[in-house]
DNA sequence: ATGAAGCGAGGT
DNA sequence: CCTCGCTTCATC
C-alpha cells in the first residue's frame, strides 16, 4: 500500500491519511510518526474502512516519517478500541491513547542511569541532604524520581552525587522480570475449589471465549481457584491480566501471588514512576518469552495494553464501582474486560462475593457460566448479623456508638479479640459550622461542605482537593472558639473509642492514614500480630484482609449509602456491608456483626439481618425491572459544564431543546447536577432512560453531533453511569 | 490540540 | 500605522 490511514492522537482530528514512502514496511497497527503542520505526531495505521475520515486527494498526502520500533497493535486490540469508543461515545483517539501508556516506551531499549545512596558520609551534611538520606533509604531511581520521593530539589541530589553520597547505576531498560513458576507451590484445594479450578484450567488450556462468574462468599478461597487458571495459562506460554479495583488491595494480593508462583507479577497502575511504566509496558508488549511479562496485575488502565499473547483475564472483586472510570473515557473495566476476552477468544473470570446485579443476571440467563464456592475455607462459620435500631437504642448525646455495640466491644477487648468499626466517611466531621452566626464552611469550587481533618488540622474538600488550615475563629462573625463539628467521620469515631476504652489500641484505616504500600503493610502486620484492639476504617477495611482475632464488626451508619438515593444505592450498601461483615470470624472463632440503622425495615437491611442474599437480589431485581433500570433498561447521562454558570445553562438548554423524540427513549432534564459546582465548573445534567433494544449510542451521537458550543463548554456522555453526582 | 491568519478597537 | 485580544481556520 502506498496510502495509509492513521488514527492520530488528537481528539479533534481523529483520522488522517498519509503516504507510505517507498521501502517503508507498514502493517495495520504499526505505530508511526507523521508530520502535522509544523509538528510531528504519533499515529497508528488503521483499516481505512473502519475509521471514517475526510477524503483528501493523493497529491495533498505527506509521507510518514518513521515506523517506531514496537510491535503493531494486534487486530483484537484494534477491534476493542473501536468497540469502546463507540459504546462509550468517546473519541477513538482517547481510547487508543490508553493502549500506548507512554511515548518514551515506544522507543525504549538501551540503558539508563539511576542513582542510589552509597552509605558514605559527606563533610557537609546540610539539612536538605540529611532529609534526602533519610527518605531515600533503599530507593533506586532517576534523579527526577528521587527528588520527588525525598521532596528536595534535583540540584540538592546532583550535589550529593558530586559529594559521593549518591552513586550512579547503569540499568538495562528492558531487563527481564523474574519468572513466575506455575508449579512453585501448588496448594491443597477443597473439593469445591478443585472443581472450580478444573473448569478454569480447562478453559485456559483450550482457549476460546469463555466468561465465568466466580461467585463465592468472603473467605471461600476464590483466589486459589483462579491462581490455578493463571498457572495453566503461563505454563502454556500465554499472558494473564488480573484486574484489581484499587492499589490498596494489591499488597495482600502480591504476597499471596509470590507465595504461589515464587515471583511477583508485573504491576501496572496510575502511580507507577515513568521508568517503571516504560519497563512494564515494554515487557507486556514483548510477551512472556525472554523475561517479558507473564502476569500483569493492574488497575483498570491495564485493560487496554497491547499484550503480545493474552491468554486469560481475571477481574477480582468484580462488583467494585471503582472499575467504572469517572473522567476521560467513562468505561467500565469489568464490562470491557469481557468484551476484550471475546475479541481475543480467551476465558475471563469475574470473581466476587457480592456480584453486581448485572453480572448475576448474565449468569442466570446463561451468558456467563456460574461457578459457586459455597463453603467457607477452613471451616469458619458465617458471622451472626444483628440490627441496632438507633431510634430505640440511642447513643449518648454527642456520641455515635450505641450502648450495645460498646458493650460488645468491651467484651472483645477483655477477651483479647479485635473489633472493627466501619464508617464510610473520611475525616473528623463532615460539616463545620459557627455556633454564634450559623456560618458553614463550604468549598469555593464545589457544591460541598469542607470536611474537618483533625490530624492534619485542615478543612478539606473531598471532591477537588481544596484545603484551608483549620481556623480558630469564624471568618464571618470573628467569634473565637465558636466552631462546632457536626456529624461523625472515622477520626471522630476513633476519638470516641479512645475516650470510652482508654486502654484499647486503636488503628485508624483511611486513605489519609494508609496512603503508601509500606503503611498498609505495617498496619496489616500490626493487626495480624494482635497489636491492635479496635480498627476504625472507611471502605478500605472492607477489602481482602483477614485477621484471625477479629470477631466483631460494627457498622456505624448503615443508612449513609442509601441517602443519595441513586440507582445503585441499595446494591452498594448491600455489597459494602456484606464485604465488611465478612471480615468477622474468619478463622476458628465465629464472628458477630452489629449494624446501626434508623431504617431496620429497609429491604437491604432486612436481607442483611436475615442473612438472605437471594432475598436481596430478588427484591433488587424486581425494583430494577419496574424502573427500567439495568439490566432491564439502560441509563446514560449527558453532563454539560463550564466555568461560566450562564454558559453551562444555555448549552444544556440548547441540548434539551433539540432532544430527539423516540419511542424507546425517555429524556429527563436538563437540571443542575446534584454537584452543581465541581472543581470550579458549573454543571448541568440530562438523564436518558432507554429500552434495552434502543440504539442508545447512535441516538446520542446524532443528537449531539449537530450541535456547536462555545469553547469553554464541555459536554460529556456517561453510558451506564455509576456516579449520579 | 495548536499555531497561523484575519479582524476590529484603541492607542501613538 | 501599529499592537492587543479575540475568533476562525487548517492540519492528511
Amino acid at each position: 500500500m502506498n496510502r495509509v490511514r492513521l488514527l492520530v492522537f488528537n481528539a479533534a482530528l481523529g483520522a488522517l491519511d498519509y503516504r507510505v514512502p517507498a521501502g517503508m514496511a507498514i502493517e495495520f497497527g504499526s505505530v508511526v510518526v507523521a508530520p502535522l503542520g509544523p509538528r510531528q505526531i504519533v499515529g497508528i495505521a488503521w483499516e481505512a474502512e473502519r475509521l471514517p475520515a475526510q477524503d483528501v486527494p493523493e497529491s495533498k498526502l505527506r509521507p510518514i516519517l518513521e515506523v517506531l520500533p514496537t510491535p503493531p497493535l494486534p487486530a483484537p486490540l484494534r477491534r476493542l478500541i473501536e468497540w469502546t469508543a463507540e459504546y462509550y461515545c468517546a473519541p477513538i483517539s482517547s481510547v487508543a491513547r490508553m493502549a500506548l501508556g507512554s511515548s518514551a516506551a515506544l522507543r525504549g531499549g538501551g540503558t539508563m542511569t539511576e542513582y542510589r545512596l552509597t552509605g558514605a558520609e559527606a563533610e557537609r551534611m546540610t539539612p536538605q541532604r540529611v532529609k534526602a538520606c533519610e527518605a531515600l533509604q533503599g530507593e533506586q531511581a532517576t534523579i527526577r524520581e528521587l527528588a520527588a520521593i525525598a521532596e528536595v530539589s534535583e540540584g540538592v541530589l546532583r550535589g550529593m552525587v558530586s559529594a559521593g553520597l549518591l552513586e550512579p547505576v547503569t540499568v538495562d531498560i528492558d531487563r527481564p522480570y523474574p519468572r513466575a513458576l506455575p508449579d512453585f507451590a501448588v496448594p491443597e484445594l477443597t473439593a469445591a475449589q478443585q472443581q472450580a479450578a478444573d473448569a478454569f484450567v480447562a478453559a485456559a488450556e483450550s482457549g476460546g471465549f469463555a466468561p465465568f462468574l466466580l461467585d463465592g462468599v468472603t473467605g471461600s478461597g476464590k483466589t486459589e481457584c483462579y491462581f490455578e487458571a493463571i498457572a495453566a495459562a503461563i505454563a502454556g506460554g500465554r499472558q494473564v491480566l488480573v484486574l484489581l479495583p484499587e492499589i490498596a488491595l494489591t499488597e495482600n494480593f502480591l504476597r499471596r501471588f509470590e507465595h504461589r508462583f515464587g515471583a511477583p507479577p508485573v504491576l501496572w497502575h496510575s502511580s507507577l514512576k515513568a521508568t517503571e511504566r516504560r519497563r512494564a509496558w515494554r515487557a507486556i508488549v514483548a510477551g512472556p518469552q525472554n523475561g517479558g511479562a507473564q502476569v500483569v496485575v493492574g488497575a483498570r488502565s491495564a485493560l487496554f495494553l497491547p499484550y503480545a499473547a493474552l491468554g486469560l483475564i481475571v477481574v477480582d472483586e468484580a462488583h467494585e464501582v471503582s472499575f467504572k472510570q469517572d473522567d476521560g473515557v467513562r468505561y467500565n473495566a469489568r464490562d470491557v474486560a469481557v468484551i476484550r476476552a471475546r475479541f481475543e477468544q480467551i476465558p475471563v473470570i469475574l470473581a466476587s462475593a457480592t456480584p453486581a446485579l448485572e453480572s448475576m443476571h448474565l449468569a442466570d440467563t446463561g451468558v456467563y457460566r456460574r461457578i459457586d464456592l459455597p463453603a467457607r475455607f477452613g471451616g469458619a462459620t458465617l458471622p451472626e448479623i444483628s440490627i441496632v435500631d438507633l431510634r430505640a437504642e440511642q447513643p449518648e448525646r454527642g456520641r455515635w456508638l450505641a450502648p450495645r455495640l460498646v458493650a460488645e466491644m468491651r467484651e472483645r477487648l477483655a477477651k483479647g479479640e479485635q473489633s472493627l468499626l466501619f464508617l464510610n466517611r473520611r475525616g473528623y466531621a463532615p460539616l463545620t459550622l459557627c455556633r454564634h452566626c450559623g456560618y458553614r464552611f463550604q468549598c469555593p469550587n464545589c457544591t460541598a461542605w469542607l470536611v474537618e481533618h483533625r490530624f492534619s488540622r485542615k478543612l478539606a474538600c473531598h471532591h477537588c482537593g481544596h484545603e484551608v488550615p483549620a481556623p480558630e475563629e469564624c471568618p464571618e462573625c470573628g467569634t473565637k472558639d465558636c466552631l462546632v463539628a457536626c456529624g461523625p467521620g472515622v477520626e471522630r469515631i476513633a476519638d470516641e473509642v479512645a475516650e470510652l476504652m482508654p486502654e484499647a489500641r486503636v488503628a485508624l484505616v483511611t486513605s489519609d492514614t494508609l496512603n503508601t504500600p509500606e503503611r498498609i503493610a505495617d498496619f496489616v502486620a500490626a493487626a495480624e500480630q494482635g497489636l491492635v484492639d479496635v480498627i476504625v476504617g472507611t471502605q478500605l477495611v472492607t477489602k481482602g484482609y483477614h485477621f484471625p482475632e477479629l470477631t466483631l464488626v460494627g457498622v456505624v451508619d448503615a443508612d449513609l449509602g442509601l441517602e443519595g438515593g441513586d440507582l445503585r444505592a441499595g446494591e452498594r450498601t448491600y455489597q459494602q456491608i456484606a464485604q465488611v461483615a465478612g471480615r468477622a470470624g474468619r478463622a476458628a472463632k465465629p464472628g458477630e456483626v452489629l449494624i446501626q440503622t434508623r431504617h431496620p425495615e429497609a429491604a437491604v437491611i432486612a436481607a442483611l439481618a436475615a442473612g438472605d442474599r437471594d432475598a436481596f437480589y430478588d427484591a433488587e431485581t424486581q425494583a430494577r425491572r419496574d424502573a427500567g433500570a439495568p439490566p432491564f433498561g439502560r441509563w446514560a447521562a449527558i453532563i454539560v459544564s463550564s466555568e461560566d454558570e450562564a454558559e453551562a445553562r444555555d448549552a444544556a438548554r440548547a441540548i434539551g431543546g433539540s432532544r430527539p423524540s423516540h419511542p424507546d427513549v425517555a429524556i429527563l432534564g436538563p437540571a443542575p447536577a446534584p454537584m452543581s459546582l465541581l472543581r470550579g465548573r458549573y454543571r448541568y445534567r440530562l438523564l436518558i432512560n432507554a429500552r434495552r433494544s434502543a440504539e442508545l449510542q447512535k441516538i446520542i451521537g446524532e443528537w449531539l453531533g449537530t450541535l456547536r458550543f462555545p469553547q469553554g463548554v464541555r459536554v460529556g456522555v456517561d453510558i451506564d453511569p455509576y456516579s449520579f453526582v
